[in-house]
RNA sequence: GCGCCGUUAGCUCAAUUGGAUAGAGCGUUGGUCUACGGAACCAAAGGCUAGGGAUUCGAGUUCCUUACGGCGCACCA
């Protein structure tokens, strides 16, 4: 049931619609005021009355029920008390009922959202400044599938641009298949850096040369490319699993090669195209923004050109309703021209592309480059994290009997937790101090919160849950943060923001320790109590389950 | 120079989108240690929400402005 309905179908303002006034319905900011609350400052104007004035009439007129226990006005607020035990019966009711779907809804039924995210360039390893859009793609990928969307996970692979030129010619000169067999992605990005070092200027010229012989389809270079692509993917694909992240579509920038021309067409045809110092471009300064450069003066096709193809492709080909690109602030004004020349070219569906713009990650000693080698290794930081993991295990539960299994989950899930818990917008600098701090608002913390719930369920049993059953304050304070899941859920979508949940994970986990030290659970003062807390632990643990599957941590039953 | 973003406790961050006394974690100090798992819990100290103006019943939140920081601004991706 919805509480915010509830109370205002049964207030009527002149003038004031009740969907306004469940709107407007909101938590105060301590439970002794009570449990929601309807400030009425802004029906003052409307009404002509003082706010307190409103309240108390608003309080006066206002029927008790079974639901609604109290109705105080106070300072201009009308404040609402609940009927505990119903508010507690329903909750948890509802999350035993739903189990692993409580908080899913069919919101998005019979919608498509693509969301292009962790976008990994061929023959570069993968960094920390790759986590955030890897964990956030694939946060909004679970999300929005737990609301009913149907989504398509694209990995816009970085496979297109000289670069790849520069590794065959570094390759041809310095490269050794054996070396490059056994050292992997490493040995060819080793190949990278040392051209980026030592090219001179005739291999430069090379690498040019080289860049062109793929784009004609010259055998060797290809096969020669394919076999880096062929590297990097499955040393990829190896922290994506562990990371538990999936795809839908690998379709990179080299797939829209032979698909900007037709867009180029467009361009011209629709009059959008202009010369200028010899490039292509869409002109934008009447909205204030840099020209969009399509074609170089040299015919060659840009950044921009291959987004605007593979927009009009995914539009194509999944009728998406929404389509997200989860890339860093850097790429702000990139994505606003590609949007808007795609805006100009009529594609009404412009409005639903979203640049999902994140923070930038750097480290403490400045910003990364892959190019000088300057770089933290997100594998390294995986098996730091996951062997700390382990040798906390080793000292707290050496007794334990998937230790390996449980230091991944505990490793890895602090990676990735760290990655979701703040805002996204805000930039992070990397230090191994904090990913390796397992205190306080971590992950970990909400993984040893479930395991003591774990305890206590297979010490206890699952209760039955007692009809009447008054909730206490700690008791009552947990079931209403459980009541807020599928809202938190939602919000987390609307706003492309996963950090909210994790912090809900925290809050819920904080406030089951406090019931949990304050109540006893297998030994309460009563067996209606005892079942009734169990049944609270277990709905904790489902809901706890649920928001971690979302984040794509996993929960431990021991640890 | 222009544009976008940021600035909240010593540090790292929240704040239900304009609502009541701005909250957590880390760190510090003190407490809980015959326990349903101490990777935990409780308490204390710590704030002119960067500065200034405006809007209104009410501003960390909206607008203007200044300062500081980040990012971007034509043939890289």
């Amino acid at each position: 049931m919805d509480y915010k309905i509830y109370i205002a179908e049964r207030i009527s303002l002149d003038g004031v619609s009740k969907e306004e006034i469940a709107q407007t319905i909101c938590v105060p900011p301590d439970t002794t005021m009570g449990d929601y609350a309807l400030p009425c400052f802004k029906f003052a104007k409307i009404m002509r009355k003082s706010p307190a004035l409103i309240a108390e009439t608003i309080a006066a007129a206002f029927e008790k029920d079974e639901v609604i226990k109290s109705v105080m006005p106070v300072n201009g607020y009308v404040n609402f008390k609940v009927a505990r035990g119903g508010l507690a019966q329903a909750t948890l009711r509802r999350i035993k009922e739903e189990g692993e779907k409580y908080g899913a809804s069919e919101l998005g039924k019979g919608k498509t959202i693509c969301i292009d995210y962790s976008s990994v360039n061929i023959a570069k390893p993968f960094h920390i400044g790759h986590l955030s859009t890897t964990a956030l793609g694939g946060a909004l990928y679970r999300i929005f599938k737990f609301l009913g969307y149907h989504t398509v996970g694209i990995n816009h692979l970085g496979d297109y641009g000289t670069q790849f030129g520069k590794l065959i010619s570094a390759y041809k000169h310095w490269g050794n298949d054996e070396e490059i067999e056994k050292g992997g992605i490493h040995a060819i990005n080793a190949l990278y850096v040392r051209f980026n070092k030592e090219a001179t200027e005739e291999m430069e010229q090379e690498a040019r040369e080289y860049f062109r012989l793929i784009e004609s389809g010259d055998k060797e270079a290809n096969e020669l490319f394919e076999w880096f692509k062929r590297i990097t993917l499955s040393y990829v694909e190896k922290i994506y699993d562990r990371l538990h992240i999936k795809f839908d579509s690998y379709a990179g920038e080299r797939f829209y090669t032979d698909k900007m021309q037709p867009v180029v067409d467009e361009l011209q045809a629709k009059g959008l195209l202009q010369e200028s110092q010899g490039a292509k471009i869409v002109d934008l300064e009447p909205y204030g923004m840099a020209p969009c450069l399509i074609l170089r003066s040299d015919g060659a096709s840009l950044y921009a050109t291959r987004d605007l193809a593979a927009a009009i492709y995914r539009k194509n080909t999944y009728d998406f309703d929404k389509c997200l690109y989860v890339v860093a602030y850097q790429q702000n004004l990139h994505f606003k021209q590609v949007f808007k020349v795609l805006e100009l070219m009529g594609k009404e569906w412009a409005k639903d592309l979203v640049h999902v713009a994140y923070g930038m990650v750097s480290l403490e000693d400045g910003a990364m480059s892959t190019r000088q080698g300057n770089v933290v290794l997100l594998e390294d930081v995986l098996s730091r994290c996951v062997e700390k993991a382990a040798k906390v295990l080793e000292e707290k539960n050496p007794d334990l009997e998937n230790k390996a299994e449980v230091a991944e989950k505990v490793g890895v899930g602090a990676v990735l937790f760290g990655a979701l818990y703040n805002n996204k917008i805000k930039d992070i600098t990397f230090s191994y101090e904090k990913a390796l701090n397992f205190d306080g608002e971590t992950s970990v913390y909400v993984q040893y919160t479930c395991a003591r719930a774990y305890s206590l369920l297979a010490k206890g049993g699952k209760g039955e849950l007692p009809e009447n059953y008054e909730p206490n304050e700690q008791e009552f304070d947990l079931i209403k943060s459980l009541a807020e899941f599928p809202e938190t859920v939602r919000a987390a979508a609307e706003k492309y923001e996963p950090s909210l949940i994790s912090r809900f994970c925290v809050d819920t986990a904080q406030k089951f320790n406090k019931f949990y030290f304050d109540c006893k659970i297998l030994q309460a003062e009563s067996e209606e109590a005892r079942a009734f807390r169990l049944c609270l632990t277990e709905a904790t643990l489902t809901i706890l389950k649920n928001a971690f599957t979302l984040l794509g941590i996993g929960i431990p039953e021991k640890m």
